[in-house]
DNA sequence: TATAAACAATGACGTAACGTCATAGTCAAG
DNA sequence: CTTGACTATGACGTTACGTCATTGTTTATA
């Protein structure tokens, strides 16, 4: 059985030994065991393990959850590589988009009769809007959704990201439209099942989730300062119409 | 003349507006002018060069270089649009080596008897090596070639990273065996002819600065102590030995 | 066996690039 | 005029290590 200590380890994988004490000391990557010398010692396991640490940093995602995820019971590696791989696809499609904006800007400079819209100068650069996706998926959502919605979005374009977002406006503003109806109502059910429709856009919900969610939006100040932006106490009213969808739906299922 | 202030601009480049506050205040990105509000506008040339700061940032450059690069006079925006498309296509090779090891991976994990070397975990994975090329280069070389070496090692596996590092390393050895004989002797001349041609794998090197590198490796300590590691004075040698060797190339010349 | 170099540990301050929030002035529409 | 959106500056906080100091441990060589 091969074991290593922190030199070797961080050669090969081309770490910091100061990266692997960090990750001992946060809890994220222990050793196998510790020398009475006070020797780290790591085994197949822990480069296993090591190796996920790098593909979910790769695709920047904070170490505070990447510790959660990976020390999980459960935790099923074969999948979490499957999901690197799609992400990390996703990720070598948005570079090509950035390298059809250097030619196209290469192009406009070179040519004056080939002007660019400004928004065109940036398009496939995505840092800000995944960031701010991931605060609004938080502000919207199940917090437990975050980490779910945030692989299902990050290859979104912006048009597409605020196609997305308007989409969710759209049906708040239409709920808001049938404050002081009857939430269980066939106008407001038929706005909440777009609703739910529209979830599947960040994460499978199921009845159960969607009722945990109304409770969340009556509950929560953010969620109820969202809404509130779109109609008095909308929060509540959304959260009865699911309540009565969320429990017909469970009968269909 | 299209104008924006920093909401505007940042909501089209994707960034914040912290962001764009941030890169004002350390001189990065100054806007086209205040309004007597004190608002920033910015227009065109701005967005370009956002833009730029932008490419810079997705391939990771530090913003302090930045700056400097993209204010010198004489800044190409057109070279230097091409060469963030050689280095986005270049991650994109590596990204693509990163999904093979995971590819690799997968398999191993199902079937047990497709055993993976441990190496073989990592593969793809660069950034603590670009970071050691970084500090490496940047301990033996002159520091305006810095920026240029990354670029061009950027793409190197780490066998490839290895090998290089010890032809440096085997080359300085030569130079120490050599210590006490004359510089301009016909083996210290052969060996620092190698010297500069192995700079080659670094940057385009001429006989001026090849005597500038000389003068920095006798008189900046982290090169004397990178070259005493070989043998006394070692840096004082390779600098004589380099006069001369440059005098004869520029006479070349 | 002694020594020196390489490897290891812990501790702690510092860094880069913003993020977050507080406070207050400015602008535009109703 | 009022209100909400936009703007400014200031300042503390965050994340993931980097850097360095100090000291113990291991290994190879003379």
């Amino acid at each position: 059985m091969k074991e290593y200590t922190v030199k070797k380890l961080a050669a090969i994988a081309g770490v910091s030994v100061r990266t692997l004490h960090h990750y001992d000391k946060t809890g994220i990557l222990r050793p196998f065991k510790r020398t009475d010398a006070g020797y780290r010692v790591y085994r197949e396991k822990e480069l296993l393990k090591l190796q996920q640490i790098m593909f979910y940093r790769e695709l920047e995602m904070p170490l505070n959850r990447v510790k959660v995820i990976i020390n999980k019971a459960g935790f099923d590696m074969v999948k979490a590589l499957e999901n690197h791989k799609k992400c990390l696809t996703e990720r070598n499609q948005r570079t090509k988009v950035l390298i059809r904006t250097i030619d196209k800007t290469i192009k406009s400079l070179k040519e004056k009769n080939a002007m660019l819209k400004d928004e065109e100068l940036y398009e496939g650069f995505s840092k800000e809007e995944i960031k701010a996706i991931k605060k609004e998926v938080k502000e919207k959502y199940d917090p437990k959704m975050v980490k779910e919605s945030y692989q299902k979005v990050a290859g979104l374009s912006k048009p597409q990201y605020d196609s997305l977002m308007k989409e969710g406006e759209d049906i708040a503003k239409e709920m808001a439209l049938l404050l002081g109806s009857d939430p269980a109502g066939e106008k407001a059910q038929k706005v909440i099942a777009k609703h739910y429709k529209y979830l599947h856009n960040f994460y499978k919900p199921n009845p159960e989730m969607y009722k945990g969610l109304g409770d969340l939006y009556a509950s929560d100040e953010r969620f109820r300062a969202y809404y509130e932006k779109f109609g008095k106490n909308l929060a509540d009213f959304m959260k009865d119409a699911i309540y009565v969808f969320a429990g017909a739906k469970k009968g269909d299922k």
